[in-house]
DNA sequence: TGTACATCAGTGAACGCGCGTTCACTGATGTAC
DNA sequence: TGTACATCAGTGAACGCGCGTTCACTGATGTAC
């Protein structure tokens, strides 16, 4: 249903040739109806008009397939964390890829939350591991600017400290706000309010000009 | 009657009356031994001793007695929270309750994830809403202390915000640490290790003296 | 160039599993008299 | 005080469901010659 004919007819029932791409989109596409419940190789197989065993036969297993759509989460996450820094101040910068994390996480919840569900994945997923550190590279090299390291000498124990003090800030605030544990308590208040509103404010009480 | 010692005999096939008290024991130690997954009704009652219909018709369905182990979870949060402030100021507390907060979640990981599963839980659970209210209180104490604010005057923005940005750092190292995701970057450091070193310096980063 | 063949990705029907729930029931309990 | 009765918490066998996986298979593809 998603892709033009490629090289072949287009029911391409044998030898699919984008299988991977077709049951990673589809995976992407339950995820963002209906969260991570909504996932299961069947329904996945589905979507992509596949056989139900096919998934499993190609990536060998649900933490396969759900690893790779972990790990492109994980990319676009870096991506969002890039921010433009032309003449912010490093803590600017750090409040606002503070605001794009949880924009993400607000953004593709059911992604999000896939992508820390440790007994979901395969930790052994190397391209997995590659993304997520290359996300956390993106708040590291802002933690760096602000404390005036350059970017080859090792971080001290208060800057490695600093970086996961930033991680931790606004990943919690992401859990917190698709938990439903921020919103009952500002009177119902939107998601988007919440990120507009509540959150600049966190993050300005973290990181102060 | 004359052969039971107590009001009841012990099988008590038949109006338990210990049922509600033997579900939550029941939740809480599959909760223990094998986390979310271990958990479902049937299991629950099969340990409770009790027909596996029972649960269901006691707590009108997983929702229910699930809302009732996070309730007192965070009920156990709140306790430990309450720090002693004797001698302490109150930026010295607020670490010590964050040390509290994640301490928690490490030593009741099925339990606090449970707390946070906005899917499993009964939203419109009474008691859950007030012990997580209740919990958070004890972090609002901590913040009004710190910006000597009385007890009764209501919060501006500002300390709200710096309300959730406590919670958020708590939480947020809470979930990368039961996730798996401080580890691996710090060649495999046990969960009391990150506890006790890269905490500390975490919630210093945050709160300096 | 055409043909034979090995490979292997994907098929599709079937299987077994644990799940929550159903439903007619049972029997302990509290209350009325 | 004893008896009759309504209540309802919990029973336990059975049901249907969606799940991941199995297994013998099929047919598109690349390669050897």
């Amino acid at each position: 249903m998603s892709k033009a004919p490629r090289k072949k007819a287009q029911p391409d029932r044998y030898h699919h040739g984008d299988l991977r791409i077709a049951l990673i989109a589809a995976t992407d596409r339950l995820l963002a109806s209906g969260g991570l419940e909504a996932f299961s190789l069947r329904e996945a197989a589905k979507i992509a008009g596949v056989s139900p065993a096919a998934p499993a036969h190609h990536f060998g297993g649900a933490a396969g397939l759900l690893s790779e759509v972990a790990a492109l989460g994980f990319a676009d996450l870096a991506k969002e964390l890039r921010v433009d820094a032309a003449g912010l101040s490093p803590t600017q910068r750090l409040r606002r890829q503070g605001m794009g994390y949880v924009r993400f996480a607000a953004n593709y919840p059911g992604r999000f939350q896939l992508m820390f569900r440790r007994e979901l994945l395969d930790e052994a997923h190397e391209g997995l591991q590659q993304a997520g550190g290359e996300a956390l590279a993106e708040l590291e090299r802002t933690i760096r600017a602000r404390r005036a390291l350059s970017s080859d000498e090792p971080l001290d124990g208060a800057s490695r400290a600093a970086v996961f003090a930033a991680w931790s800030v606004v990943h919690g605030f992401a859990h917190l706000l698709l938990d439903g544990k921020l919103g009952h308590l500002h009177h119902g208040a939107s998601t988007d309010a919440l990120i507009d509103r509540l959150l600049p404010a966190v993050l300005l009480d973290v990181w102060p000009d």
